[in-house]
DNA sequence: GATCCCATGTAATCGGTTACATGATTCC
DNA sequence: GGAATCATGTAACCGATTACATGGGATC
């Protein structure tokens, strides 16, 4: 069994007030950075499917002058089809690829000092990334704190504020192990 | 700029004494398995690329009875091409996708029991991830630290054992949270 | 006048998985 | 006799990114 999970992903962004291809691409952006990423060739291909399948429907706006735009609604079968794939049991987690971890992994044919530099620049771009993810927290916080979906958010940003530590920290002491054995 | 990592991943393995499409696999699953994963379908053509492209030749044995087998070994154009990727800056890191979290995101349209439920069965995968970690530490601890490689892939073990502890650690106290507010 | 934001979409391409096909050997 | 392990490979398919194409409105 295999699902698509951007499909749901789209599905339940249309239950939050986005209605266009593009705020969907906003919202993502700004909210779901840390863990969602999504492309417009991706949103809008999808999006035409949903309503083939019944499950959104359109709302085409000729303006006078400014551009068309296409507004999304989920029909009751596709809120329906969200619920269903919220409950469905957790799959399989896929393995995460990760570049830093495949480069140490054979990092013996290279000196340390190199491993060294590259695990400290990895330090700051998780350093940045945490900031960010603090940046965001702040913003939900003050701002959409009266939103249903709030609480769900930053739980999810709790759980990137802690991977992210956690990484820092095994940088920190990964390091520390490299500069003690050359 | 893309690289593809895969490509590296099999040439870094040839560095360690595994000479066949099969043994290579074998290698991944054992040792990378945390965070790299790969398929036959993806290393046998790329195998025979690397040969064509000279980073690697071929010796095939037909042997009488027994199947053929076909062993790589890298050329010096193939450890230089590795070393020129181990040094090479990181590259902007791919979000890794998390369909827990997505799910999450969205779970103000699901009853909380339901995605408590759901967050225990995540919080026992882990369990289980964390103790393949810890065996695969003994064994290697026991088994290779002559191996000039174990102490790289002591540290990937540490990176995937400190991050799955913050994500345990996590679902423990998103549950707590969830009970609290019902 | 230039640049940025709003807004929609497609085609080519890529990386990767899955299913399928084949076949010998060894162990239970 | 059947299952597991060793061993190699291909074709179909899928999810996703990237680059391209278009164009109005607002701001500097």
């Amino acid at each position: 069994m295999k699902t698509n999970h951007t499909r749901y992903a789209i599905l339940g962004i249309l239950t939050t007030g986005c209605r266009t291809g593009y705020q969907i691409k906003q919202l993502i952006d700004k909210s779901l950075n840390h863990f969602w990423k999504i492309s417009y060739g991706q949103i809008y291909p999808t999006l035409k499917q949903l309503v083939e399948e019944g499950l959104a429907t359109v709302q085409q706006t000729t303006q006078d002058g400014k551009p068309d735009t296409k507004e999304y609604f989920l029909t009751s079968k596709g809120e329906e089809e969200l619920r269903k794939w919220l409950s469905s049991p957790l799959e399989t987690i896929p393995v995460p690829r990760n570049e830093v971890l495949l480069k140490l992994f054979f990092s013996r044919h290279q000196h340390n000092d190199k491993t060294i530099e590259y695990l400290s620049h990895y330090q700051e771009v998780l350093n940045d990334r945490l900031y960010t993810y603090e940046e965001i927290e702040q913003t939900i916080r003050t701002h959409s704190l009266d939103n249903e979906d709030a609480q769900y958010w930053l739980f999810t940003l709790d759980y990137g504020k802690r991977v992210t530590t956690a990484e820092i920290e095994w940088c920190y002491d990964t390091i520390n192990k490299l500069e003690g054995g050359s």
